[in-house]
DNA sequence: TATGAATGAGTGTTCATTCAT
DNA sequence: GATGAATGAACACTCATTCAT
């Protein structure tokens, strides 16, 4: 049947890719060999080539398969909220804790994924912008709605949001003795939430 | 004359360094050729070589030369200042006009200098902790100067400072059509400076 | 077929082997290029690497491959025979005549092979060792026969064989009008078997 | 004064080759560096080349000045002596002591002098065919004299003679607990004597 | 589809030698 | 003569990718 053997050709796809996240999280992208992401996934090394391009294809398969479903599940998240600053609670924490549950993958995706200029600029910054696009959009929903700040640009504010959260991550991921992310949620968010909250003197929107 | 001599090579040694952080923003570390970098330095290739360990030392010099500079001139005028806020104001202000100064510099500092791992650790991360710490002293002294909140981790504090800076500056580093990173000092200071804040209903230290 | 196989490969590999053996004649070991191996070979520079593990290991698969094959033919000739003086003879024979059908093999046997303490200490000299043993092992058996000299240790006398064998070949590797080895194994024979013929007044052994 | 400036000149290079030798026998000649001869001769890099065409040359003076102070004294010893067997007891003594006082350059002759065919034709052999002369001429008077056997050409008698020699020296040389090269004089010249003596049957020429 | 043997492009580094001082 | 900083040619080996089976 169709449908089975697509979905087995699904399976594997997604076992080599975690093959890949786990041996280049271990190596590094450039020090990882295709023949050791082979063996990991258990098939020949030719076999790589008809689920991916190639080595970068496979890097690139890792953040589409991996921050794709983050975005997802973020956007849901925000869908499902009105309160501005609870999106934006909820984005900090699924952030956090999605990338404690998953070591490995933060690692790739906080080091691996940052190697070249051409790379970052093409492919790990589209989802990043997605991201930020998100995080802009929270913000100027909590401008329009009164509760975040207005005299800050809202795509700077998306950056200093990421930034913040991303800087978190990567200090964790490169401690030798890493402690938890998740008891980083609410004392981040305090900052956050604080920094973009509107000042004492702004003027208001009275619709 | 003995100084003489130790000022030319100096000199030389500086030269290359520059050379290969031209060359190192241009093509990237792995695509770099120390060919291109001894012959943009006018040497040759050997040369580099009685100036320098291999690539990577090429790499860990342009970090040693430049952070510590930077570094020397953040902690320079933290002493020069009294509140722990102007001293912030001045740590932005100060990485973001430097980058913009140099984007071939920015460059290397926001990607190159992130490729391996061990890399990472051993040696980016080490001026970055220097950094760091420079930034959780500011926050400490503001905490207990009654001016930033107490309700959250220094150490996690300084890293939200340090994420929010650095994303700005990989964004424009990244762009394609970059911006002016020095318009974004006085944003981002709003944004940290609120966030840092004492919350209004923190108990407050009267002496 | 899985023999099948392993034939084709085990073929392939001494194809590579011969050619390694005939640059390394021409061009001699150090100046001798892998290139030019594999293309002798008829095959990739990379397949080289799929068969041995680098210049050095090819350099000792010669070494194994041919030293191997005399020394398991000269042990065979001795079994063979009953008088060590036969066994001498034949061993003489067999060397001077080897050597002269394969010139390019001597060549890297006497010159080749030779080339770094560490390497004739741990491999060529291990091969020549077994050599010695041999030789060592037929003079013993003279001596109890009582058609050898008690009066010199079979040690010595076993590396004066060889030296006395040894350099015959070489001369004639160097030589630019090379002559006939093989007429050179009566006269040889001859001091050799006079030099260890027990002399006229030593005791005999009268079981 | 001329002379002394001379003499100082020669002093200045006996010093750098016996650095050479010391060198090469540690090192092995690919693997010693110029600058350890000159570090441990105690002149700068550049001066080796005030005395020396190069690294090859360095090699060659190696065997100039030791081998041919060698031959000259063999020589002598021949001239001294009347009886050909006495001649070549002396050689065999001088040979074996020689190596046995000097274990640096005896490596060094018989490891590093051998290692390409050019230099092994050209050069090194060129001593070792003096070497050879004068053992052939030894011979060919034991020959004349009635001593010697005349059944085997005296170049095949003088290269067994030299092998014989040269392979106690090599196994000495690359022993790991060398033992004794001057207790195998006599066991050697009892071989090389019995070897040579005119066979019971000869006919002897009778002037 | 899967295999894995074969391919071959690509480069950092060493070190003998030179030469301006 | 002596120095030693500078030179630059030279090469084994790896490994991502292919393709015949």
């Amino acid at each position: 049947m169709r449908g089975q053997h697509e979905e087995s050709k699904q399976r594997r796809r997604s076992e080599i890719v975690r093959a890949a996240v786990d041996v280049f999280a271990e190596r590094g992208y450039f020090a990882a060999r295709m023949r050791e992401v082979a063996e990991r996934a258990g098939v020949a090394d030719g076999t790589l080539y008809l689920y991916f391009k190639g080595k970068e294809d496979l890097l690139v398969s890792i953040l589409e398969e991996y921050a794709e479903a983050f975005l997802l599940r973020a956007r849901r998240d925000c869908e499902s909220l009105a309160d501005p600053r609870d999106k934006l609670r909820r984005i900090v924490e699924r952030h956090l804790v999605s990338m404690q549950n998953d070591r490995a993958l933060a690692h790739v995706f906080q080091i691996e994924l940052r190697h070249t200029r051409r790379f970052l600029r093409r492919v790990a910054r589209g989802k990043v912008a997605e991201y930020l696009n998100l995080l802009q959009e929270v913000v100027r929903e909590g401008r329009n709605g009164g509760v975040f700040r207005r005299d800050v640009p809202p795509e700077l504010a998306a950056r200093a949001i990421f930034g913040a959260l991303d800087e978190q991550v990567t200090a964790w991921v490169l401690a030798r003795r890493p402690g938890e992310l998740r008891g980083q949620v609410e004392p981040l968010l305090k900052i956050l939430l604080a920094g973009l909250a509107p000042p004492a003197d702004e003027e208001v929107d009275h619709g």
